[in-house]
DNA sequence: CGTACAATG
DNA sequence: CATTATACG
């Protein structure tokens, strides 16, 4: 079996004093992918950065303190990449993946948004060229015999099941029409939504919570955490999960991690 | 009895959180003079601000969270001044004076500086502006019969028991020998520093310890908050403490308040 | 080392 | 409502 996490941590050095080091110590995962670790690498205590019993690939930010990726493996990956080669995001620290035995994961953080700002600019930016990336990655991999996963935070809740209000957020960033279009094409292109194809009848289960109000007690929150998958390896999805509760006791960070079983 | 205190509350929203206010209620003084309250008057909680049983007269900076002057009174003042009528000073909230009866009480907080920087020039501005205010300030408030007391954070220390460091901080800002000189000739022009007055043969004591390394627990600390008085009130000064207690189960601030009564 | 701000989410 | 950066002290 093959176990693979997903999560924003929302700053890693904050996440590493508040229990992600617990978390870490105490999954069955395989694999982990991390978003907004806002850290530089140098930044980052030895055990935060390099776990014991585990490879890990950083991608960070020019700016400091913004984004950046990770990826850690129980296997040491063949190959890391950083970015995906289109010049305005190289140094962004928003993609970085790994080759494993058979297949290919990156961890994803897409730009967060809001209408009508430069931010949602750049945001529409992303999305137009991560989708030919994800076409080109998706054949390649083919052609080596491995399939693709992209985890990550894509900042978009594809269907109303994916966000409780989703009445008062037709026309906020992350839920606007044309980007759910863009996700759903992405759905379209060879891909599936792993924990959507596992549960197909629920609302959510959401990944992120606001901190503001009681969103986490309300379970007010969005699914935008997802794990991608090539249809090969799609089809071995056993079991998926939202760790809601990894948060419980001291929630450290907004989002939780999706955690998908896949059969060898 | 008259008792005045006069305390460097490094932001007074922080210090409100952490025993400030208890401090506050429990004290005995009839006058209390802040610096660094570092919020405008909108931005505190009207307890914070106004606090019951007190008057209060703020001097808040143009600049969003820094200096910031206070005088907190028993008595109604008869008048509240804000600034020393220096233009460029006006609006910086580092000076704001009250009239009592027989009495003028100004707080101050003097810029800090860094040697060789610009904030250093303007050290060296305010206090070239500053000194013939006081001297005026002097003369108008007794032909009008009152004393003055000028209470706050000066930034320098005046002579070698004034600091534990001395030998390592000759060439530091607030001990250079020409901020020694000028902090002297204020105390030339018919102003006494009251506390080194009564106690003219201690080491201390001080009033400000960093917050970096063990600085507080090895007493490692400055003396440059001064109650400075006109001859006639000086005279009348009884007991000066530093309360250096005020601040020891939770440190409020890095300087403790100063406390002095003065016979009536 | 700590309090503020600002930007970001 | 939280993390981070930076300025200031």
């Amino acid at each position: 079996m093959l176990t693979v996490s997903t999560v924003n941590v929302n700053g890693l050095r904050a996440a590493a004093k508040k229990g992600y080091l617990e978390w870490l110590a105490a999954t069955g995962a395989d694999v982990v992918c991390l978003q907004e670790v806002r850290a530089e690498p140098g930044q980052l205590a030895d055990e935060v950065r390099d776990p014991e019993g585990w490879h890990s690939a950083h991608a960070h930010s020019a700016v400091k303190g913004r984004s950046g990726v990770a990826v850690l493996t129980r296997e040491q990956p063949t190959a890391v990449r950083v970015g995906f080669g289109v010049e305005e995001f190289e140094h962004s620290g928003r993609y970085v993946e790994v080759e494993l035995t058979g297949l290919v994961v990156g961890s994803l953080y897409l730009p967060s948004g809001e209408v009508g700002t430069e931010r949602q600019d750049e945001k529409d930016r992303f999305m137009a060229a991560f989708l030919p990336y994800l076409v080109e990655l998706r054949e390649k991999a083919a052609a080596d015999g491995r399939e693709v996963l992209v985890c990550g935070d894509w900042n978009i809740a594809h269907r109303q099941a994916d966000l409780k209000s989703w009445k008062t957020n037709q026309k906020s960033a992350g839920f606007l029409p044309y980007e759910r279009e863009w996700l759903g094409s992405v759905f379209e292109s060879g891909y599936t939504d792993v924990v959507r194809a596992l549960h197909p009848d629920v609302e959510g289960p959401y990944s992120w919570w606001s901190y503001r109000g009681k969103a986490f007690d309300n379970d007010s929150g969005w699914r935008i955490d997802y794990q991608v998958a090539s249809e090969g390896l799609a089809a071995r999805a056993e079991t998926a999960v939202v760790e809601r509760a990894a948060t419980y006791a001291e929630r450290w960070s907004d989002h939780a991690p999706v955690t998908v079983e896949y059969r060898d």
